[in-house]
This record gives C-alpha cells, structure tokens and sequence, in this order.
DNA sequence: CGCGAGCTTGATGCCGATCAATGCATGTGG
DNA sequence: CCACATGCATTGATCGGCATCAAGCTCGCG
C-alpha cells in the first residue's frame, strides 16, 4: 500500500497516530461536530472509533452495496458517481476533508452510487443506526446531521441550476470557484490548487465533455484569468471568474 | 377565492372537512406516516394540525423567508425553483400530493427556493421544531423523515444524470415516465395525464427552451409515442418512451 | 527509453437555441 | 355576441456552441 502522499495531498494535517478522536480533531468545525458542545463530541468519538482507508482508484462503496455507514473523509479526496443501464455515468460530486459520503443510501438500505478515492484517503466510519440512536440522545447532534442533509440538497438545487443554464465558461468558473472557496475553508491557498480529477471527470460534473474543459481552461489563460499546467491550477483573477458566473443560487 | 376544481385536480380524494388526521388521511401511504404504528401517527396528528390554502401562482414561500415548516401537499401541484443573481432561474421539481416541500430550508434557516402552487392547492404545515422534538420520542419517525431527505438526495442525483448527460427525447420520455409512474401511484391512470405546467416549466426543469419541448413533443406524437392535446397528454406506447430512456439511475 | 494515460488543439458537423410568425384557447369589455 | 387582448403552444428558418472525430503532445512510470 502507497503511503499517504501527505505533502501532495488536500489534507491539512497529517496522522499522527491511528486514532483520532472527533474532540481533537482539526476537522472538527467543519465536520459532522460543528457546533456541539464538549461532551456531545465526546459522545460521538464513543461511536466514531473505526477509520478505514481507501487506495487512490479504489471504492469506499458502490451503488449496490448494503447501507450501513455514513463515512466523513478525513484526509484524501473522493468523487461520487451514478450511471444509467446503458453505461452513461454521471459525477454527482467530489467530496474533500470533513465533508460527509452515504447519505444517498439512506433511502433504500442500499448505495445508490458509487465513492471513488481519487487519492490515498481515509474516512471515519459512522455507523448509521448508532448515529441515529445518537441523535435522539443529543438534539444538537440530530440539527446538525438535518442541516448536513439539506445542505446536500441545496448544493444539489445548485447543480441543477449549473447544468440547466449555464454555458461552458459559467461551468467552469462556478466549478473553480467552489473549488478555491472549498480549499480555503481548509486553510488552503484560494490561488493555488491542484486538481485531484481528470478533465473527464470534471466535464463529466459540469455536463461538458473533456476536450471543452481542456479548451475553457486555455481559454481563461488566454484571457489572463488563469494559469493552467496540466492539474495545477493558480487563480490569477477570481473577480474576473465571479463576473463570468453569477449563476450561483442566491442564497 | 376560487372553489377547489377538484375534478381536474390532481388530488385522489376532495376535503370532506376543513381537518383530516394524518391516521385517516388517504395520503398516508405516500406521506410522512408511511411505515409508522397506530400511535405513532396519532402523535403526528397532533402537531399537523395547520392546513393552508395556495391559490394557483402563489408562492408558498420564496427563497430567503424564514424557515419554520415543512410543507406536505395535501392536494393540488407545486413546483420550486432556484434562481442566480442575474435573473435565470431553474425548475428543481415538481410536486403533488404526498410529497414534502421546504427540506432546502433546514439548511441555513431560511428558504433557499421558491414554491409556487401550478394549481389552488392545499398543504398541511409541520412545524420542524415539532417534527425534530417527536422525532427524538418516535425512532420510526426519524427514520421515516432521513429516508424522505435521502431520497430527495437520490433524486437530485437524478436529475443531474438527465441535466448532464441526455439528449432532449431522453429527458422528455424520462420526465414523462416519472410523471405517469407518480400519478399511477395515486390512483391515476398511468397513460391519460393532464400537464400542470407550461411547456417553459418543463424546459426549465429539463435544461431545455420551450420550442424544444414543443418540437419534441411533436415528435413523440408523429413516432406515436403519445397524443398531444395542449396539456392533455396521453401516452400510447410506455414501452417506446422507455426504450429512449435507460438513463434513470440503477437503482 | 518507450509506453500509455491524460491533455491539448484543430476541423467538421449536429443538436438545440434563437428569432420570428402564426395558431389556439380563454377571458374581458364594449 | 363580437372584437380584441393575452398567454401559451406550434412551427419554420437560421445560427452557434459544444460534441465528435482525429492528430499530436506531455509527463510519469515501469
């Protein structure tokens, strides 16, 4: 197995030990704890003890699988996709630290699509039923994990509203947008990222094929927005990426 | 204010009375109450004691009012919407009787869409802090009300599918389908159907124009697929709309 | 070093957008 | 009851953005 590429990877930290519990960890505020009081948290590293890590190309899980878990990336990075019968799949979505994968199984006891580590990653494992049972006890718990939920769907209300109505250069814009404002969140560089997809993959999101992602992006360094070599990316004039959207839901 | 036109509503049931218990409601098979006890319900009853009227074209609420209920359709038809900055917006679905309007709001508080009513409609109002409280006292409750968000969530993953990766007959067969298939399970015939909506709405929520809609729909009636009418649609061969689809999610 | 996955760039074509005119149903006021 | 306005739908003609097809190119890696 590959060790952590901690340098390369978005993960702000590196593993110090095996275990980390939700009270100490630095994703804390980002994560499913946000906002919980001391001993909440404490509660929720009783449940959360099990991590498990997934290889770059590996799936945490696939549509299919029985639903069990809820899983919180703790470093790497991960996409989502769903395919129809005759082969077509679309990216749903790409999840980094702190950020919560499975909600889709919810519905059915089953997956519903599948999680693809697109680096070395490592999520914690949240058992759903004990999340549940958790959630009664702790009505702070039970808001957060329901604003999570919607939050989801809101994101998602934005995809749609992406794909729906926006031409090539909005898609992307928004796409690196979200990205930086991501990977800031994060303690990252809101300048300077580097893509952990390919360009098939992010045209597969946006609704665009690779070739008019690989043209956008030449596009903006011709017009001076970016500088673009190979996966990484520096943001030169996110103003100039804002003008080109204003496609993002209003609130 | 207009009488309900129950006749031509999308409603299974007309109001006998100004209250019906969620334990009687005729919905409570495609509503929140599915899979819960006896008691269970009666609970419920008790904190779904609101009902609102929506004359057609008003909103039920819009983006950036205060969040505070969640919305079952009683009778009649919703559609929601989001909007960018710059004016556009998008059709993120459409709803009838049974189904929960309002999760977007959990998220932040406040609406991120608007509702509006395509036809006098009437909902029953469910105060979330009751719904989150008797949720903490009722396991089968909370479970019933994530499986709701997760399938929205499924759903939205659905529609980037369409949004990302179909051509405009593969939209309108899918959308038509998920149509009859949801009316069927209200007790409607799965072939006649009457559109609620105007063809925009429809292009709006598909990521096509108007025209397209028309054209296809023109189209589909040639190959004969359907019978068009204005907004009264019936289907003469699911099994060809299907064959132009396989582009729902698996599962 | 050479292979291959992924990226870039060009040439061409098609699907759906756009623009525009007409048709159809409903409603309103004279 | 007719004339007219209005909102929605249909249909045609044209245009453009993105897909498609097809080379090369870059870079990491065995």
């Amino acid at each position: 197995m590959p060790i952590m590429a901690s340098m390369h990877s978005y993960t702000p930290i590196k593993l110090e030990a095996f275990k980390v519990a939700c009270s100490s960890c630095n994703l804390r505020e980002l994560c499913l704890p946000v906002g919980l009081s001391q001993p909440d948290i404490e509660q929720l590293d009783s449940m959360v003890s099990v991590r498990r890590t997934v290889a770059r190309g590996e799936m945490l899980f696939r549509t299919g699988d029985a639903f069990q878990s809820l899983y919180a990336v703790r470093t790497g990075f991960f996409k989502t996709c769903v395919s129809s019968e005759d082969g077509r799949d679309q990216v749903t979505g790409f999840q980094m630290a702190g950020e919560l994968l499975g909600l889709d199984g919810i519905s059915n006891d089953r997956h519903s699509c599948d999680a693809v580590a697109l680096e070395d990653s490592q999520v914690c494992v949240i058992p759903y039923t004990q999340l549940e049972e958790l959630s009664r006890d702790f009505g702070d718990l039970q808001r957060q994990f329901h604003k999570i939920m919607s939050r989801e769907i809101v994101r998602d209300h934005g995809v749609m509203l992406l794909l729906g109505s926006m031409r090539a250069e909005e898609r992307l814009a928004a796409f690196l947008l979200n990205l930086t404002q991501r990977l800031q969140a994060r303690g990252f560089s809101g300048s300077a990222l580097i893509l952990r997809m390919t360009r098939e993959e992010i045209g597969s999101y946006l609704g665009l094929k690779l070739e008019t992602v690989s043209r956008t992006f030449s596009k903006f360094q011709e017009e001076g927005l970016l500088e673009v070599k190979q996966r990484q990316i520096k943001v030169l004039d996110p103003e100039g990426l804002r003008k080109l959207v204003n496609g993002t839901p209003s609130c």
